[in-house]
DNA sequence: GATGAATGAGCATTCATTCAT
DNA sequence: AATGAATGAATGCTCATTCAT
């Protein structure tokens, strides 16, 4: 390509694929986490993207690959994590193995470090995909989280012999649910990857105190109520 | 069919306003629920409610009004609740008056209580008004309860006489923005008020717990971290 | 419905429905007639029937289904018809039973009477179908006439006990082929049933003639000719 | 890529315009015998002929003047073919001079030898040209096939001194029509020019046959004709 | 009051054609 | 000469809203 440095200051260039590429995936990032999947205009993301409908399509072949080109990727590697943290929490818990802090130690290597450096990704991943093959992604976290509560809850209970009761199970799921809320939360709100490592270790840390807490209460005898 | 007024007035008897309206609203209700405000059809809410498409526009004058009538009256008294709340705070609060707890006492007494009266309509008001004027409610609870919980860290920081850090503040924000959204999931995943009741209880009392020992742990000055 | 004689000839009353279906019908059939399936523009249907886009998805919910309701019945129709003389053809024919000429009697009473009474539409399903999920019909017919005519031939055969050449295959493919085309043909270019007969009638005359002198050509030895 | 306009001329050995050219043709033949005039895509034609989508537009201006590339010559052929036979039949036939055989062996001449040499551009000119200027090419060949039964009908009738009836033009052009649908199904169904030349040969003696039997009969006065 | 047929602007997607490079 | 990114009008289809009855 020969452009002389006048006509390239000066006159407009013909955009460049990679640039068109980034502006797209750009605009698109800004309009799913805005309108959700669904809600989202595909005319809206070429027009905030600079360019016309007809040729987004040039990039992405339908709207679907394009929500995928942008949560695709950070979906895939959330999946390697927790398939594999599954794996070794089947394998190898026991009481002394899975303290209750050490759950969070565990999380924190996999998914909240997914968390801190994808957030806006994840935030649409986590509450904005319905419509696309994407909508499950929530509820698959939550199980997730669920399960491990779940496990700390029953290596508690094992102590003192006692079987998980209904509400234990109940109780696990909705901090496992307002946790995945509140990590949801902080990944919204916040762009810089410090702050939100630094917020996400202190919600785990309030967590981490008040379930403590809350499971001394119950293992004193104080959870005197089922679902 | 041709009425005159007459006939109109004295001899047909019609299915009552009202019960058409009930229908209307209970039917919405179903469908925002379901669908979110901007996906919900009025078409299937009126399939739902037994009516017909153009019936229901005579009720409602469109989607947004009919949104209005079921989301509104629930935005109007937690609207009323935080003002007043607002108000008190703003006025006569001390480092006595506000200890720790009484913080989610008060918040309960209020808020709370909504949550668990009309957890259907705040989790609509919260997760699924996009598009309708009552998109920025979450955004509104969220900065409610920030006040509340930087009032909290500034009556901890006054005992020191030290001054708010900008630190204080993300972290007041972020842990009001993950309890909101807390409060959001589990009135989005249970619908029995006895449950919802229970489980924000044990909610507030894991922050509650967690926060306090958070801000003994400041205050013995291991707050050495700002963003 | 209360309408003064007057209103009634002087305001436009509301188009009943099974007046713009069959307006719908109407524009589609002709539609579909001038552009074939796939070119024919829901657009131009909904225009010529005098209706808006969107209404003609009140009765038809896609184009599909549009194209199905002209066509179909009269796929159906053909289809119980093939079937059924399949079967008689299989089960008895000999030399005996089926003549030349017979062949042409038994196809006349039934597909040719299809032809005769459904013209347009089992044009477009033999000419326009492209693209929809009937774009096999032709070649379904074609294959039908084509075993038949083949039944023919191996009857001439069978009678100077040689086998059946390459060669007669392809006549008989070609001469099904084209006689389908012909009987296309008529129903594309004349709409009154009287003259559609008489014309399919005198066709077959001429195949039938003609086919049959070329037989005996064949049989007297001057078919040295192979593909 | 920079180049002077001296470079340009001397220097660059550049893909000759010419292979480009028939590259073009080859792929927009098999692409338009493939999908027809209307559906035939550009970047398809392009793609096939390895060159890129808007260089086709150096070669020809638009899709029609591509087309008319590929189909014209053959047309004009054609054109000029029954232009010179239309007057020489008009000009000096008697019933002597056209016997009922003599007409097929006019026709074979001219027409005919056309279809053995380019059955695959008179196929796209036949059966894919709708929505081109040459959708009315069936039309014109039916046309010119019906003047010249019509002629030899005439003949015919002409030896026994009676008119031509309404029926004896029906017929004729009925005729005319499935043989031009006869023609066009051999060479939309056959690719090799020999195969095409014996089955054009076979299905024109059919014709000739079983018509020559049908005016005979009409002759000796079965011809009770219709509307 | 109620009906439901009709409207029309909106959507995702395709494709012949243009034009800066 | 050639490239291929870009354009924009067209397509099938949906849905909140209107209005004659």
């Amino acid at each position: 390509m020969f452009i002389t440095p006048i006509m390239n200051g000066c006159l407009l260039m013909q955009t460049l694929k990679d640039e068109v590429r980034k502006a797209i995936l750009n605009a698109a990032l800004t309009e799913f986490r805005r309108q959700g999947y669904q809600q989202a205009s595909m005319r809206q993301i070429a027009q905030a993207a600079g360019i016309t409908t007809g040729n987004i399509y040039r990039y992405y072949s339908n709207k679907e690959e394009l929500f995928e080109a942008i949560v695709g990727p950070v979906y895939k590697m959330y999946k390697a994590y927790t398939t594999e943290y599954s794996q070794t929490m089947e394998s190898s818990i026991t009481a002394d193995e899975l303290s209750k802090r050490q759950y969070f130690v565990m999380v924190e290597k996999t998914i909240v470090g997914l968390f801190k450096t994808y957030s806006t990704e994840l935030m649409i991943l986590l509450n904005l995909s319905a419509g696309s093959q994407y909508e499950n992604v929530r509820q698959e976290l939550f199980t997730f989280t669920e399960a491990i509560l779940i496990k700390v809850w029953a290596t508690v209970r094992e102590v003192s012999k006692e079987p998980l009761t209904e509400h234990d199970r109940t109780l696990a799921a909705m901090l496992a649910g307002t946790l995945v809320e509140g990590l949801s939360f902080i990944i919204r709100s916040h762009e810089e990857a410090a702050a939100i490592e630094l917020l996400i270790d202190q919600l785990l840390d309030v967590y981490s105190t008040g379930i403590t807490e809350l499971l001394r209460k119950i293992k004193e005898g104080r959870n005197n109520d089922d679902a």
